[in-house]
RNA sequence: GGCAGGGUAGCUCAGUUGGUUAGAGCGCAGGACUCAUAAGCCUGAGGUCGCGAGUUCAAAUCUCGCCCCUGCUACCA
């Protein structure tokens, strides 16, 4: 059971049929958030993300490019991997789904469920062109003829083995409604009681061989391949060394689990079903986030030509102005748009005018008046229990929210005190006692801003925190000077 | 089609159980200052609250109809 001193976070797997996109990125800075404010309250923290590496899609793309799977898995895990440093993301766990050790505890966990697990035939309708089964709504919509392939869908059958997800609608339901297992926002949270209210049925969980052998293979059925989702999904508990290890004992359930709201069902019905048929705890919150746009709402897109790369946008502005600029400006419960217009405006006024100018006229003075030195700094004392409430709710932007609403109190009480005509007074106790305030609301600031912005937050920190400030500071943030 | 959530200042959005001149941030205009990254502070302009009807002493807020947008509708991940 995991206590109140440990704390597990996920984020979903990306799927690695295609580079990064900035949706990744923002569940990475996201879960990230969670990761490092827990450590910041003491709490021995997991925090585990990876890529999910099996399926057709992948086999595809693989014949497509003429290589072979494993080879063009290791390259797309990789370019992860690499976005992942480059975000400054604080993982314990990077876990790929074709790791060996993923593959035998999903074996050992299909064992397990073997009670709920049946075989069936699967009927269904398969378009021979796209070599996938078609949904009777999709069959319906499309008079029975593949638009893509302008041929008729066959009716074909295939021997599934088939999960007894039908069983646990009940107590999923029942969980979800009094809140032992939360789903954030609520639109997520209405959406799943929505989909269970019209029954949930039980689901195919194999595949056969035959068709896709880029898989795990079956235990005790060397003719069948589990379904990609079905074992991508346990590995939150694998990765923990479910079921003998320490860690499953010491961090299951998870504390939040981060994904998209794309796949909401897998993780809000699907999931909890695999682990109420394990008999083990669901996880205490799934935190569902939306989708970037492009500007005015429009899907972002290669094919569309609007695709912007999340390291395109470090590179240029640096990894803390990206994480703040997705977690307070993407709204946490909601779709948001991206634009490079946006952002500058963002970063000009936000980070350099408000933060990074702030620190920076409070140094100079420091300096100016009192040759760097600032004296006793009294206790941080503004009421954060908003800004916690709003991290416990994964309102990331309502969050900083706060954090600015102390940055924009701290510069009107600088220009009501007015530091530099004090300075001319000669009242030096008194501008010492301003000064040293100024400096004691940055700390708290620095302090506040640490799990959103670790190298900014640390920067501010180290400015203040001995006591003496350095002479030549180098901005937080340099304005952006726009060439329009 | 069904279910859910939306349409409020140029932009992004708040608006609690219906109640005095509908709010914030950005952007824009003006002002006083000078410690600072020409940043910050103060003031101001700007809205028939999607459209139409109804209930009410009173509606952005409730009811009905219509228009538009988004998501889900279960086996692509």
């Amino acid at each position: 059971m995991s206590t109140k001193d440990n704390y597990y976070v996920t984020t979903s797997l990306p799927y690695v049929n295609g580079a990064p996109h900035l949706g990744h990125a923002m569940e990475f800075v996201m879960a990230d958030v969670l990761a490092r404010y827990a450590r910041k309250n003491k709490k021995k923290v997991i925090f585990s993300t990876g890529t999910d590496e099996h399926g057709s899609k992948i086999a595809e793309k693989a014949k497509e490019k003429n290589m072979p799977i494993k080879e063009l898995t290791d390259i797309n895990s990789q370019a992860f991997k690499d976005l992942i440093k480059k975000l400054n993301i604080s993982n314990d766990r990077f876990i790929r789904t074709t790791d060996a050790g993923h593959q035998q505890r999903a074996k050992l966990i299909w064992e397990k469920l073997k009670k709920d697990i049946y075989k069936n035939t699967y009927i269904g309708w398969y378009c021979t062109g796209c070599e996938e089964y078609k949904s009777e709504a999709h069959v319906k919509e499309t008079n029975g003829v593949c638009p893509d392939h302008n041929r008729k869908y066959e009716r074909l059958e295939e021997e599934n083995y088939f999960f007894a997800l039908s069983k646990y609608q009940g107590v999923i339901k029942e969980k979800i409604e009094n809140s032992s297992f939360r789903v954030i926002p609520d639109t997520r949270r209405n959406e799943t009681l929505a989909l269970i209210r019209g029954g949930l049925e039980d689901i195919s969980i194999s595949r056969p061989k035959d068709k896709l052998d880029w898989g795990i293979p079956v235990p005790g059925d060397d003719t069948q391949i589990m379904y990609v989702w079905f074992e991508a999904l346990m590995n939150y508990i694998t990765v923990l060394g479910y079921p003998e290890h320490k860690d499953f004992a010491d961090f299951w359930p998870a504390n939040v689990q981060v994904i998209g709201k794309g796949i909401n069902r897998f993780h809000t019905a699907i999931w909890p079903g695999i682990l109420l048929a394990l008999e083990i705890d669901l996880p205490q919150i799934v935190y569902v986030h939306g989708y970037i746009n492009a500007v005015g709402g429009q899907k972002m897109s290669k094919s569309l030509g609007n695709a912007v790369t999340p390291d395109s946008i470090v590179d240029t502005y640096g990894v803390d102005a990206f994480r703040y600029f997705f977690l307070r400006h993407i709204p946490s419960y909601g779709d948001g748009d991206y634009s490079r217009e946006r952002f500058e405006a963002v970063f000009n006024s936000e980070l350099a005018n408000e933060l990074g100018n702030t620190v920076q006229r409070t140094t100079a003075m420091i300096n100016q008046y009192q040759g760097g030195i600032i004296g006793d700094i009294p206790p941080a004392e503004h009421d954060i229990a908003e800004y916690i409430k709003h991290l416990e709710n994964c309102h990331f932007d309502l969050a900083l929210e706060v954090v600015w609403q102390q940055i924009r109190g701290l510069n009107q009480y600088i220009d009501e005190q007015k530091p530099w005509t004090i300075a001319k007074s000669g009242d030096m106790d008194h501008l010492k006692e301003v000064l040293a305030y100024m400096t004691s609301c940055l700390l708290e600031i620095g302090d506040l801003l640490l799990p959103f912005m670790p190298e900014t937050a640390e920067k501010i920190i180290t400015t203040f925190k001995s006591g003496v400030v350095a002479k030549e500071l180098t901005p937080l943030f340099p304005r952006i000077e726009s060439v329009k």
